[in-house]
DNA sequence: TGTCCACGTCT
DNA sequence: AAGACGTGGAC
């Protein structure tokens, strides 16, 4: 009888997708860089952020010698900015601590930054071959419903792991990890999954009801939070902006000036003594700029207003349009601005 | 429209 | 150990 993993692996010799950071010999850096990458982040989506960050930093050392600004640069609009912030500081790490090399054992992995016990797994299983149990959110669908597994999250995890080690194989292990996730993104997919293309078919415990596989977690509302930000533009047509502490949320990203985050829409009063600047003709914009965060939506109202002053301010600098994407900008400060830059008066 | 993907890591 | 932490695309 053939066994699990021969099975997933004859599929994925035949069926696995060239990807950019994928190879007979894989390139350790490649192989954390796409990971990291990875983290709840879609293939599509990651592919040109990976190709621009080799050719920009073709090796370790490279990314190791460069500056977080940079890499926050070529990071904005994928999100999760903190995984920026790690990347960085883990490659400086491993030129300072570990001879520039990916170590191999779990334990000192498990040390880097950014680096948990998905990545840890996938890096020892795909670029050092080991047999590491990588439990990412495809292995948990596709190992949940092969064996039919219906407990409750986080209980779900810990027998996931338990029978992904059992299908471990003892070559190929890169392979595996890889075709655990390629299955799961192609056949065994959250919704009509594929179970005509399965090579573990006539062995899936749950050929009635995939689809109600894994158990759904209960999902919380989220909270709306509200900001004004203040459109400060020059005469020349550059655009104030700051940048925001290297903690926390968008860490180290750029951002259009704005009151605090509240939970309400603030009053006039937080309006003006959070202005950037001390003037009065603010323009009102009419409308506002929605966002979703992780964990919470955002309305943003803009004030704008134009201004003569060449002076500096406190904390913020002056960036002209065209520069615009030369700074760390999250998503929703690109919005922030093409709105009160379109908005006509 | 709103929900889901999306366990991944850190605190 | 539960919440913080982005984004865009599929449906």
């Amino acid at each position: 009888m053939t066994s699990f993993s021969d099975n997933l692996l004859g599929w994925y010799d035949h069926h696995q997708r060239s990807l950019p950071w994928r190879s007979d010999d894989p390139n350790p850096y490649y192989v954390w860089l796409s990971e990291i990458m990875l983290q709840q982040t879609t293939v599509k989506t990651v592919i040109p952020y990976f190709l621009k960050f080799i050719e920009t930093w073709p090796t370790l050392q490279d990314l190791a010698t460069s500056s977080l600004d940079d890499v926050l640069v070529a990071w904005q609009g994928l999100g999760y900015y903190s995984r920026a912030r790690n990347l960085h500081k883990c490659s400086q790490q491993l030129i300072s601590k570990h001879a520039g090399q990916f170590p191999k054992d779990e334990k000192q992995l498990l040390q880097l930054p950014g680096i948990g016990p998905y990545t840890a797994a996938a890096i020892r299983s795909i670029a050092y071959d080991q047999p590491a149990a990588a439990v990412d959110g495809n292995v948990i669908r596709v190992l949940a419903r092969y064996c039919a597994l219906t407990e409750p999250r986080p209980q779900l995890d810990k027998k996931v792991r338990e029978r992904l080690v059992a299908f471990l194989p003892d070559k190929k292990c890169g392979d595996f990890t890889q075709a655990m996730m390629e299955l799961g993104a192609l056949v065994c997919r959250p919704k009509s999954p594929d179970c005509e293309a399965c090579p573990l078919q006539g062995h899936c415990r749950s050929v009635n009801d995939p689809e109600s596989l894994p158990t759904a977690s209960i999902k919380k509302k989220l909270p709306t939070r509200y900001a004004v930000a203040y459109l400060v533009q020059r005469e020349d047509g550059a655009i104030l902006l700051r940048k925001r502490d290297e903690k926390g949320m968008l860490g180290g990203m750029m951002e259009v000036p704005t009151t605090p985050w509240l939970d309400q829409k603030p009053g006039p009063n937080v309006v003006k003594s959070h202005a950037p600047l001390e003037v009065v003709g603010w323009e009102v914009l009419e409308g506002y700029v929605k966002h979703t965060f992780s964990h919470f939506h955002f309305h943003i109202h803009v004030n704008r207003i134009q201004v003569s002053d060449q002076s500096d301010h406190h904390q913020a600098v002056w960036v002209q349009r065209e520069n615009l994407h030369q700074k760390a900008l999250p998503t929703v400060m690109k919005k922030v601005i093409s709105f009160g830059l379109e908005k006509v008066k």
